[in-house]
RNA sequence: GGGAUCUUAGCUCAGCUGGGAGAGCAUCUGCCUUACAAGCAGAGGGUCACAGGUUCGAGCCCUGUAGGUCCCACCA
């Protein structure tokens, strides 16, 4: 396309075919992709793995447009920038789904093996994979997608089992028999971050067990009464217990009680663990199935009995009760306490139990044998870079979240008993089971000199490969230029509700492999709900898919939509309304670019150039230095990572003062005018503010301004890496020159006439227009004239058709005219006076401030002093419209 | 039980370290005007939950109260 070339565009703007075209167009251009440049500042992003079995929601496009923004942002300032993208095996989720999948088929996980089934997940990979990517894609994410990466793809696995072989050695990761969470639909441990504590309805059975007495049988006379939530966990117990200082029960020392059902003599031991004042004072002990009772058991030597299988059935170990499942065990064991009189009363009792994330089973504890990474001194650097500011957490108030989970940290079961997943690197000598850890297959056994191994038969956690994302993505454990040189990554944009996960691990993660913080800023947002604050989930069905809303609105829209109104860390609510006013914006951006465009090609079809004009009409200098401050406060926002503010003073900006003030004011001068220099002005700051503000727009509403921008400028190839703009001091015409109080009078001004227009509409015939300054000066001086401001082309249209002004009178209208309204004429006086009155009233009040401020010892000392100058040029100011206010007012 | 957070216009929410109460939507009025009716010009509407306190000055800081949301812990 020439520059002069006659452009055809729509009168709304379609994003459909134009958001695929560009992002094709940047994909062969390469933009995205980012390479090892000494002579650059690197800035980094890892995106937060999606799921392979996943697809693209609302929460997905939250984040990704946040990390859009900020990594063009960075790319535009001339970074070199880096959005490392990848996806996620996810272990367990995906696991499930294949489960499903298999078993509508009529096929057992079991029966497949587990060779087979791992086919079967590489081809799910394969298939749904690039789906979520696609998605991502049609967000308008700029990932370098020739990095992209898989947790399970040959480096992360090195990565893996590189840090598990570590750490093993290091003595950090060990196998062990510990009390673990249970999930016995999905068969497998998981951590204690995967438990969800959810309140269910429930009772509290009162049991008596009698009292062993001399004989070692069990007494008629004498019973020990507690309640329990749990009454089939009675098959495990291994002793009851008392509170040590609890005088009611020290008559029990070193006696025993009979264990109903099992029948067996099981001692009574005390424990400070014991709440006196709660229920009878006694608990019955089953370290095998509660993480409580088996701390007391480690103290006291208890035995532990385990009494259920992996399906949460009883085991051969609940004698009678085998192969019972524990609701039905539940059942019938109270029926036989019952019926042996040892049941006493029951209550209702509600009660939080723990269930799985995934599938909401309530999880079993569990002793088992289990790897687990010790977390005592690994978590320390984690803690002090958090409080030292090292990694800084926005909002700051997810410190406090981050150090409840530090400061109460367990160790972590790392094993899973899944297929999908790292297998863990631990073998098993065939002869005398002797465990080796190795980054290889062990040839010999070190202990017996066996040469045949048996590999774990567990994987690992999938947030294990996860918190080593930042620098597994990059090469490690290689140590490559790209590591060097793009690590430690800058901002990680993530949900909240992942920071035990994810955020945490990763940053442990990171001082330990790395020595160094694997990012520096870690920026939270929150859940995007739906209209009705609701989460949005499968189950309910109010789930709006982000694709359906792109396919709509355009991804600009929905981007624009997510990341306005709304504060780091708070959820938001999903409404068609605010995506509509998005599009709605995409659609003024639009037309506003058009009128530029068609006055441009007007222009340069009479053979004229566009080109920096010598001087400028005080509109043009007011709009530039209104731009001028917007890049400096915009720029600062976005470097705070205020995203919503900095959009929401663009749109304004846009909105407001350039579409609905600048460009009316620069009608007349295009329209009517054939004052070339003014007119040359005029475009010349039309498109250069237009450029800058499409700049500032770019990194949250990628496609329009790059479409706006190349057909704007058809030289120019993409706005993507064109340079950010930079407040520059000459752009801010001195206030001497009166430019910008100019044109404030006269927004002030024009705004009083159509009020008044709308409330007295009989006297618009009051408008008439001025040609000549020296009439407008002279009128103006005698006291006839409310106030003056440059004409406004539409209005004066508005007031021919509505209110009969004489033709004359609005047709000597020309250029750079300006239009006077006679006051006495338009405005109500007594209405006047009452507004004058009040503005009288606010400046004395302003003026008290003020000068309190500047009396303020405190806060001369304080204050910087750019706060200070600016206090005295309003006191300057505000005396000086008092002493407007009060002439007028004297006046009336 | 511990903690966080919220309470601002009819609705949904912004409001950065204290310094003239804001947006979008909705409502009402008037406009198809040569960029845009997905638009233009106006208007109405708020004791910033309540009660104290600090300050020259509080939506913002402190204390307390009430209600909502969430996280953590889980006395069987």
């Amino acid at each position: 396309m020439s520059g002069t070339a006659k452009r055809e565009l729509a009168k709304t703007y379609d994003p459909k075919g134009i958001e695929d075209r560009i992002y094709q167009k940047w994909l062969e251009k390469k933009y995205f992709h980012a390479e090892v440049d000494k002579s650059k500042k690197p800035f980094t992003i890892v995106i937060p793995p999606p799921n392979i079995t996943g697809q693209l929601h609302m929460g997905h496009a939250l984040d990704n447009t946040m990390q859009d923004i900020l990594i063009r942002y960075k790319r535009m300032q001339g970074y070199n920038a880096l959005w490392q993208p990848g996806t996620d095996h996810a272990s367990i989720s995906t696991e499930v789904k294949i489960i499903e999948a298999l078993k509508k088929e009529g096929v057992d996980k079991h029966d497949l093996g587990r060779e087979k089934f791992l086919e079967r997940a590489w081809d799910w990979r394969k298939e749904y994979g690039g789906r979520i990517v696609s998605q991502l894609k049609k967000l308008g994410s700029s990932c370098d997608w020739d990095r992209e990466r898989f947790t399970m793809d040959e480096g992360c696995n090195k990565a893996v089992t590189e840090v598990f072989c570590k750490m093993h050695e290091k003595g950090w990761i060990y196998k062990g028999a510990k009390i673990i969470n249970w999930c016995p639909v999905c068969n497998t441990s998981i951590s204690d971050a995967e438990v969800e504590y959810k309140e269910q309805e429930g009772h509290f059975w009162h049991i008596k067990y009698p009292l062993v007495d001399e004989n070692g049988a069990p007494s008629k006379t004498e019973f020990l009464e507690f309640a329990t939530t749990r009454p089939e966990t009675m098959l495990g117990d291994t002793a009851v217990a008392v509170n040590p200082k609890d005088e009611r029960y020290t008559y029990l020392k070193g006696r025993y009680v009979w264990l109903p059902i099992v029948n067996k003599a099981i001692p009574v031991v005390e424990d400070e663990y014991v709440d006196m004042e709660f229920g009878t004072g006694v608990v019955k002990i089953t370290p095998g199935h509660d993480p409580n009772d088996f701390e007391v058991g480690k103290r006291h030597n208890l035995p532990i009995v385990n009494i259920m299988n992996d399906d949460a059935t009883i085991n051969e170990n609940g004698g009678k009760y085998a192969g019972l499942d524990r609701y039905e065990a539940r059942k019938q064991i109270l029926e036989e306490l019952k019926q042996e009189g040892l049941l006493g009363k029951i209550e209702d009792y509600s009660h939080n139990v723990g269930t799985h994330d995934r599938c909401s089973t309530t999880i079993e504890p569990l002793v088992k044998e289990q790897w687990f990474v010790k977390m005592d001194e690994l978590i320390k650097p984690a803690v002090e870079a958090v409080k030292n500011g090292e990694v800084k957490l926005i909002p700051e108030r997810m410190e406090k979240i981050y150090f409840n989970w530090t400061d109460n940290i367990r160790d972590w079961c790392i094993s899973r008993q899944l297929w999908w997943g790292h297998r863990i690197p631990a073998y098993y000598c065939d002869k005398c089971g002797e465990v080796v850890v190795a980054r290889q297959t062990p040839e010999v056994c070190p202990k017996c000199g066996e040469t045949h191994f048996t590999q774990d038969e567990d994987v690992l956690d999938t947030w294990f490969s996860s918190a080593l994302w930042p620098f597994s993505t990059l090469g490690w454990p290689e140590m490559t230029e790209d590591l060097k040189y793009f690590y430690p990554t800058d901002v990680l944009v993530t949900g909240y509700d992942i920071i035990f996960f994810w955020v945490i691990r990763m940053i442990f993660s990171g001082y330990e492999q790395m020595g160094e913080r694997p990012f520096k800023t870690v920026l939270f947002h929150g859940l995007v709900r739906d209209s009705q604050g609701r989460k949005m989930s499968k189950s309910l069905g109010n789930g709006i898919d982000p694709l359906e809303i792109i396919d709509q609105y355009g991804a600009d829209a929905l981007r624009l939509m997510l990341i306005t109104g709304n504060a780091p860390g708070n959820d938001m609510r999903f409404y068609y309304e605010r995506v509509e006013a998005a599009r709605n914006f995409a659609n003024k951006v639009w037309n506003a670019s058009r009128f530029i465009m068609m006055n441009m090609d007007g222009f340069t079809e009479k053979g004229k150039a566009i080109t920096k004009p010598e001087s400028f009409e005080p509109a043009d200098k007011w709009i530039i230095s209104k731009l001028n401050h917007l890049v400096r406060e915009v720029t600062d926002n976005m470097d705070s990572f205020e995203l919503g503010i900095a959009v929401q003073k663009v749109y304004d900006f846009i909105w407001d003062e350039f579409c609905d003030w600048y460009i009316e004011m620069v009608k007349p001068r295009l329209y009517n005018s054939d004052d070339e220099a003014s007119q040359n002005a005029a475009l010349w700051t039309l498109q250069n503010v237009l450029i800058d503000a499409l700049k500032l727009l770019h990194p949250y509403m990628p496609f329009i301004t790059e479409e706006i921008f190349c057909s704007l400028q058809s030289a120019e190839e993409t706005i993507m890496i064109s340079r950010w703009p930079e407040y520059q001091e000459e752009r801010n015409f001195p206030v001497e020159e009166k430019a910008i109080e100019t044109i404030k009078e006269a927004v002030r001004g024009i705004r009083n006439v159509r009020t008044s227009m709308n409330v007295a509409p009989s006297r618009k015939a009051a408008v008439y227009v001025v040609t000549e300054k020296e009439d407008v000066q002279a009128a103006f001086e005698e006291g006839k004239l409310f106030f003056a401001s440059l004409a406004y082309a539409s209005e004066v249209m508005v007031q021919k058709d509505r209110s009969g002004i004489a033709d004359d009178a609005v047709s000597v209208v020309i250029p750079g005219a300006v239009l006077y309204m006679p006051f006495a004429e338009l405005v109500d006086l007594k209405q006047e006076k009452e507004r004058l009155q009040k503005e009288e009233k606010r400046l004395q009040g302003e003026l008290a401030r003020v000068n309190g401020m500047l009396k303020n010892e405190k806060f001369l000392a304080k204050a910087p002093e750019a706060k200070v100058a600016e206090e005295k040029a309003k006191l300057e100011k505000y005396t000086q419209m008092m002493q407007q206010v009060q002439e007028r007012l004297s006046q009336l």
